[in-house]
DNA sequence: TGTACATCAGTGAACGCGCGTTCACTGATGTAC
DNA sequence: TGTACATCAGTGAACGCGCGTTCACTGATGTAC
């Protein structure tokens, strides 16, 4: 459907950046991260092709905003997961996990744009900045279950590996490996197995 | 260098289809899974556009040709790493694991096309059986080192875990998203330790 | 061994297409007085 | 409250480009006799 959803009233938007963001995203999501187009997405927002440019300066710019927006939202997603447990159980660990696997089953194409996004513009600041983000919220909740602190070496080593398991787990679920290989049963229970084998030992 | 290596002698080349996969598989580690023209390729191997088609219907299949290629690499490298230890040790794990993370590292742009075509092309049989042979290598690696038949549940899970656990170490490292987060000292006791803390638990 | 011919793997010119980006422009908006 | 004007966020036409793919062709190769 490459109509916009809310015809515009008056000669100006108001909401272009945003919706072009949102345009991207469904675009990505259909055709992967550079199955996009700028005037694709300018014409589902309802807009000439020519309009983007007064919000992005190129289609790079453009799409480092669609990943710079779903790192903000997998950031929120993971926090919220793991504020509905008690700081330093296994569960809130799972949670995140269970949030991150979420995020990224929600919205694939989205999911890889942001992690897959080093070809080219390597080592933007802004966008390693909410990737740090991520990871500290990884990172307080294993030093709470182990006691320790978020600096300690312990603790960011089994914080990267449990990070490493959760994202390939979404990797593969979103890319349908696990098809004939293996069906999980209970995800959840997954999720919390893995956790404390990671965090269990010493 | 767009230039093709070897100067054609003949009017016929001889090698070209395996020269297309080359010069693809090139592309696609410079410019990313999309960043290839089915043009360019027939340039570096120094033939006309149109001769491609001789040997790949379309893009897509000269593309799947390329994650197929892959992917044998792949199966190859991780059997090759796991003839060199004893069957059932943690090493021989260990070393399918670090094979695989290599294998990851020398080729980011395969990598990712290997595991990320799922757009579009859905359920390729082709490529989901080779998908299939590499997950069976580290499901007898498992089930030797836990004494059970590959076919058991407990086999399965667990050589998931590991798969999943490799699969997004690879991700983060070509990805550089460890950069400022965590600096992994020794990736062979890393492997070994997480290989020992998914299998060693009952 | 020589020749006729079918087949194969190339050529090169051409097509239509959609894209990224620029440009001079114009309608709407907000603010200073 | 009214008006002049700067600024902003759009338009729409145009550009050059490279791509995917097709087509009629041709040179090289292998085989049957």
């Amino acid at each position: 459907m490459p109509e916009r959803t809310t015809p515009r009233s008056s000669y100006h938007h108001g909401d272009l950046r945003a919706q072009l963001i949102a345009a991207v995203a469904e675009l990505v999501e259909t055709h992967g991260p550079d199955g996009f187009s700028v005037a694709e997405a300018a014409r589902r927002a309802g807009v000439s092709s020519a309009a983007p440019y007064k919000h992005f300066k190129d289609r790079p710019e453009l799409l480092r905003a669609v990943a710079s927006a779903g790192m903000d939202r997998l950031r929120d997603a993971m926090e919220t997961a793991a504020a509905r447990h008690r700081a330093g159980s296994y569960e809130s660990v799972a949670a995140i996990g269970q949030a991150y696997v979420d995020f990224a089953r929600a919205g694939p194409g989205v999911f890889r744009l942001v992690f897959g996004l080093t070809e080219g513009h390597d080592g933007d600041p802004h966008l390693e900045g909410k990737g740090a983000a991520c990871f500290g919220v990884v990172l307080r909740a294993v030093a709470a279950v182990l006691e320790r602190s978020p600096d300690d070496p312990i603790v960011r080593i089994r914080a990267y590996a449990l990070w490493t398991f959760v994202h390939g787990h979404s990797f593969l679920t979103i890319d349908r490996k696990t098809k004939g290989k293996f069906e999980l049963q209970d995800e959840w229970a997954f999720l919390m197995q893995v956790s404390a084998s990671i965090l269990g030992g010493h």
